[in-house]
RNA sequence: GCCCAUAUAGCUCAGGGGUAGAGCACUUCCUUGGUAAGGAAGAGGCCCCCGGUUCAAAUCCGGGUAUGGGCUCCA
């Protein structure tokens, strides 16, 4: 039967018989099909090896498509598996995803891989694609399946195959003598593998369960080119020095000892930024009618008994005794926060009532979780219980939504992800109160035009919350801000009001926080400036340098204005060059290096140079001033940066 | 918590069964120099901790701890 192609250009092609996308690409030209990757076929990515029977759309795959990366890194996952067999035939494969900029293999075999391996395996992958095997796609039905893995002894396929229903056929993909499960579509051949990486080992639970076993992951990275996997490469190393450990140490940010880990020695330099952020966020705050507080580090287990957090988390929790009685120190802030609304009666006149600490929480996060700034078993949350009714839910969340991204934008932050966390299966609460409240937290997101991930059952078990998230400079994901809804609590612990009938209600509690642990947040903002924070955060902000000893006195005249003023500044009178002192606070990432030789003491002015290694030239005192404080009131939203 | 790796001078790192190495930083001296490293000399080490093997361990082995990369978890 003939068949009409129309391809991408609104051209079509007719073919005789059935045809297939290799078959179209050949038609087209011997370079076009040396090219081809694969096809799409009516919006359907399919192998070049499909077989067009009927009239359709097509687009040929090949490197420059959007598509082809997937394509490609799926297709490298399976070489690397095609390796890794030939050199350990008795691992066994289990899964093989595409992941952002790369992908990865799981595998189960009895002894570790090493980093030596690691390098066996890549050469071995790269002799497989050398030797250009064609990949050739089969189906089989489940059971034969089945019975086809198990009798190669791999018992890990054969299980992920059984959960699929017995109806269905299955492809498999051949290359050379591997076969591997998989919905495809791959590369025509190894031969177009040609720029990937082996990146690190990592072990990983089978299915993602930790009762399971643990597989030993590798992870990879594939591009279209030698070249992207080198611009790729490159990036990563940028993004490493980043890395707010790194800059910790390099600009005196802060240090963490064995003595107390997951817990944070702040330095001075360090500590003025995290001064800067918690002024910040009081002010904002109190602007906002939120009353800030402060409540015990240390409270009696009975009120974390109380609270349900004893019975749930007390593992996690730290705990000391004295007298006869079992203290916790504080893993949050809220069941204090319903004692100092249990003093005195509340009217609903007192509702929404907005109760705010920046309070010192400890939490026994498990060892492997520590992570630098962002995981710590110490940290601050820019915390707040909102206690209001139900009617209240909207416009609190609403309000907050608001608040939230003034803030961010306030850091410099555009690209916030968000993700809407709905009831759990072990919960608490009247499938009417939650039916409310998750329509409340959508309902507030949907009416901003916010986009939104939803993830189902991943809500806590007292109400469903939104995150707001931020990326690291790896592109790690970590959770920031967040809204949750608790029906639990305010009733567990007593909390009641007098409502407009005169009877007594239990009001509905909202936790939040904007930044989440400003541990967290100040180590997502460091990478996001890269250490060159913005003039209201850095926690220099001017130096000012003599050029020879007979300025020395300017120079502490100077200072002391600048200081006086409210600025952060200081003096260099080292007995070095101009030179060297520049390029020491310019690796100290100071915002404003004030140069002052005879000519400034003359014209008394100072010599402006950025840490960009701008000049702006010769100012007086006022106009730099000036100059300051229309930086600092820009925050984030500074465009003079460097 | 689990898997893998790492731990040497203040920092970044090299080395390796028998006096511990470099660069930068530090101290002192010389130098007073106009926008990213002036010169010289000097000092600096429980080679993470505890055990074992060995005539001898910083080095090899075992166990801890911390850190890094993942996985699981995250009120």
């Amino acid at each position: 039967m003939p068949v009409v192609i129309t391809l991408p250009d609104g051209s079509q092609r007719e073919f005789e018989q059935s045809v297939t996308v290799m078959g179209v690409a050949n038609a087209i030209g011997a370079g076009l099909a040396k090219a081809t990757l694969a096809g799409k076929v009516d919006g359907v990515l399919l192998d070049a090896s499909y077989l067009i029977e009927k009239d359709v759309q097509l687009t040929i795959i090949t490197n420059k498509s959007e598509e082809a990366l997937e394509i490609i890194r799926h297709s490298t996952a399976h070489l690397l598996a095609h390796a890794v067999k030939q050199l350990f035939p008795t691992a066994q494969v289990t899964i093989g995803p595409v992941i952002e900029n790369g992908f990865y293999y799981d595998f189960s075999y009895e002894h570790s891989f090493t980093l030596d391996d690691l390098a066996r395996i890549e050469k071995k992958m790269t002799e497989l694609a050398a030797e250009n095997h064609s990949i050739e796609r089969s189906v089989m039905s489940r059971d034969e399946a089945v019975a086809f893995f198990r009798k190669n002894n791999e018992a890990y396929k054969a299980d992920i195959i059984e959960g699929i229903p017995g109806d269905e056929s299955l492809s498999l993909y051949k290359q050379g003598d591997f076969i591997d499960l998989c919905r495809g579509p791959h590369v025509p051949s190894t031969g177009k593998l040609k720029a990937f990486k082996l990146m690190k080992l990592a072990g990983a639970y089978w299915r993602g369960d930790s009762n399971n076993e643990m597989l030993q992951r590798i992870y990879g990275t594939a591009w279209t080119d030698k070249k992207e996997l080198k611009s790729y490469l490159i990036r990563l190393e940028e993004a490493e020095k980043r890395d707010h450990r790194k800059l910790a140490k390099q600009l005196g940010l802060f240090h963490t000892q064995e003595e107390a880990p997951g817990m944070i020695f702040w330095h001075a330099n360090g500590w003025a930024i995290y001064q800067q952020v918690e002024q910040y966020i009081r002010d904002v705050l109190r602007d906002q009618g939120y009353q800030e507080v402060r409540t015990p580090l240390i409270v009696d287990r009975s009120l974390w008994e109380k609270s349900g957090h004893w019975e749930k988390f007390s593992d996690d929790m730290f705990t000391t005794h004295s007298e006869n009685r079992d203290y916790a120190i504080k893993p949050m802030n809220c069941p204090c926060h319903v004692q100092i609304y249990n003093q005195g009666l509340k009217s609903h006149r007192d509702l929404p009532l907005r109760m705010a600490e920046f309070g010192s929480c400890h939490r026994n996060e498990p060892s492997g979780t520590l992570h630098g700034l962002m995981r710590l078993r110490n940290f601050v949350q820019d915390d707040a219980h909102i206690f209001c009714t139900e009617e209240q839910i909207q416009s609190e969340v609403s309000d907050f939504i608001d608040l939230l991204y003034q803030v961010y934008a306030d850091f410099g932050f555009d690209q916030l992800i968000i993700k809407l966390s709905t009831r759990p299966e072990n919960r608490v609460g009247s499938d009417e109160s939650w039916d409310k409240s998750e329509k409340a937290l959508q309902q507030a997101l949907d009416a901003k035009n916010i986009e939104w991930q939803l993830q189902p059952g991943e809500g806590a078990f007292y109400g469903p919350k939104i995150e707001f998230s931020l990326k690291d400079c790896l592109e790690r994901v970590w959770q920031c801000g967040t809204i949750q809804v608790d029906f639990s609590m305010p009733g567990r612990l007593g909390a009641t009001y007098i409502s407009n009938d005169g009877s007594k209600q239990v009001p509905v509690m909202l936790h939040r926080a904007i930044l989440g642990s400003l541990e967290r947040f100040i180590g997502i903002l460091i990478e996001h400036h890269a250490g060159k924070m913005p003039l209201w955060l850095a926690p220099e902000q001017v130096v000012v340098v003599n050029i020879t000893d007979k300025q020395a006195d300017y120079v502490i005249k100077m200072t002391e204005s600048l200081k006086k003023h409210g600025f952060r500044a200081k003096s260099d009178l080292r007995n070095e060059k101009i030179g060297f002192k520049i390029r020491e606070h310019t690796l100290q990432k100071v915002p404003f290096i004030l140069v002052v030789g005879d000519r400034e003491i003359t014209d008394n002015t100072v010599a402006v140079r950025t840490r960009g290694g701008k000049d702006l030239g010769s100012l007086s005192q006022d106009s730099f001033f000036e100059l300051l404080d229309a930086e600092i009131a820009k925050r984030g939203h500074s465009v003079l940066e460097d």
